[in-house]
DNA sequence: AAAGTAATCGGAATCATTCCGAATTAAAGA
DNA sequence: TCTTTAATTCGGAATGATTCCGATTACTTT
């Protein structure tokens, strides 16, 4: 995704232009990587030593609803990154140290080794999410 | 996994048979299914009522470390349950409204769908952790 | 440029989790 | 059974990520 697509979706979805968001977005379209709120506020505070959590985490969220970030979890953090711009359905592989990804193209976990040489995997995570029958309304 | 089972591992790993370990196995042992620590909190008041988080959450560590217990993490909450019985390797729905699980045989998400009839999928997560060939030592 | 509303700031509040020193208890030996 | 010793637990304070809130600032439209 890039800045330009990022500010047609907010644009069309109202948002304003800010000063903030305009450096927000640039961050994240050269990180390439999953990040922390912590991290994002270290790299943008040279643009902007103010920039409050507040204002971080609310529109971190918002582009995260809107498609244009991507957003994981691990270890309790949340992670954000610029949404992958691949159509096709696929998973990524997370490195735990840096934070960078690889578009994993297959889906069942046989496969995964083999599509990641020179990577040491030390887990991985596939659970699905809903209501059972039972909790169903 | 058994009380027994779980109190032959303890054992043999040189931990004490105490009260507190006997009260949170027998919840666990009942419970089949995702709970927090909050919601263990709760139940066991009843056979402890000052048992303390540190307790909870100690014990929930180490009882996850030694595959007594599955861990996983929702909405930055994580969640335990007694280790599934089940030998090969397999996945699970976790309904997020009660906790509670679905063994998931086959590991492609293409044929997932069709072995949860009744069941509302909210979403999935597949996630392949480790360190990329640039973090590897 | 002014008005109206969204966005931001700064700091306090929240919530799950962890830490820590003091008190208790289980296990092993006499 | 009694003693000893180290593991375990307790209670409350500390931590760290995230959110809330009232006051201020800055977009956008007129």
């Amino acid at each position: 995704m890039s800045i330009d697509e990022a500010w047609d979706i907010l644009l069309k979805h109202d948002y304003k232009r800010t000063k903030n968001r305009e450096i927000l977005l640039r961050f994240f379209d050269g990180a390439n990587r999953y990040v922390t709120a912590m991290e994002v506020r270290v790299a943008v505070e040279r643009d902007n030593p103010g920039i409050s959590f507040d204002t971080i985490y609310r529109n971190l969220a918002m582009f995260s609803k809107l498609g244009i970030l991507d957003e994981t979890e691990l270890n309790g953090e949340r992670l954000f990154r610029m949404q992958c711009a691949i159509d096709s359905h696929h998973h990524h592989f997370i490195c735990t140290s840096c934070g960078s990804t690889k578009p994993i193209s297959s889906c069942p976990m046989d496969n995964v080794t083999a599509n990641l040489a020179g990577y040491e995997i030390e887990g991985h995570k596939f659970e699905v999410y809903g209501r059972c029958p039972k909790c169903r309304v």
